[in-house]
DNA sequence: CTAAATGCAAACTATTTGCAACGAT
DNA sequence: ATCGTTGCAAATAGTTTGCATTTAG
């Protein structure tokens, strides 16, 4: 691993925010000011094809990166936070469901959050 | 509904192909040779914020469109190619893990397809 | 020395926007 | 007349690529 992959592998394990490419891009410049954006993008694909991150689309949003453990989403319909939770594991019901194998599942809750609840605007 | 936005629910609802814009843009430039690729984006988002159409984001690839129907998707994660499939649902067991309400659940179950898995390159 | 990684700019894909012209009330 | 829709071009966001330079083994 160089000096950027591993930050980045780092930054992406460490933190519970679900980072965007920009956000990655950000934190690693305070301590290598020097860095690009594209450099990001190449370590942070280079980690996802190694399977060392996942990526996480979610419609209208750029995509984030996440530590591989597997977990659910809880994502906010409304201002697009993603939360970790972790379900009760489909794996074995879907396989059956399916007869067949499969690789991994991806299960995402759309919800609106505690925090837009509050900001009023109802709905 | 106007003309346009008319047809291209028609295309998407009638498809089982989880089209992308460009693929729905194509379809309709068949009956209205002189439409614009930003027409179809426009309707195709008046839709989707209308609730008429569901948006499918997977890593990687342009977002496609689908019926609002409830279903879950079987994405092949060599081609792309998105299956419709339908799982049991889990709408009771994940509101009562979460305690607390949602709008709508995401399950996607990536594999390799049959095609893929004939078409050599084992693995 | 060599191969891989980086910085940088340019290219590219997907998507959105501004605006003038058009079309249906 | 008015207001939403379309065509069109330009703008934007996100991401990838080519290439000269740097860095690490």
């Amino acid at each position: 691993m160089t000096k950027y992959e591993e930050e980045i592998y780092h930054i992406i394990t460490t933190s519970t925010g679900h980072l965007t490419v920009e956000q990655i891009y950000a934190a690693l410049k305070k301590k290598y000011p020097k860095v690009v954006l594209a450099t990001v993008y190449n370590n942070v694909n280079k980690l996802w094809k190694a399977g060392l991150i996942r990526k996480i689309s979610v419609e209208n949003m750029p995509d984030r990166y996440d530590r591989v453990i597997k977990h659910d989403h809880l994502v906010c319909q409304r201002c697009g936070k993603l939360e970790d939770i972790s379900f009760h594991d489909l794996t074995a019901s879907l396989r059956e469901q399916m007869g067949e194998e499969f690789l991994f599942y991806d299960l995402k809750i759309f919800y609106i959050c505690q925090d837009c609840r509050n900001s009023g605007l109802a709905g």
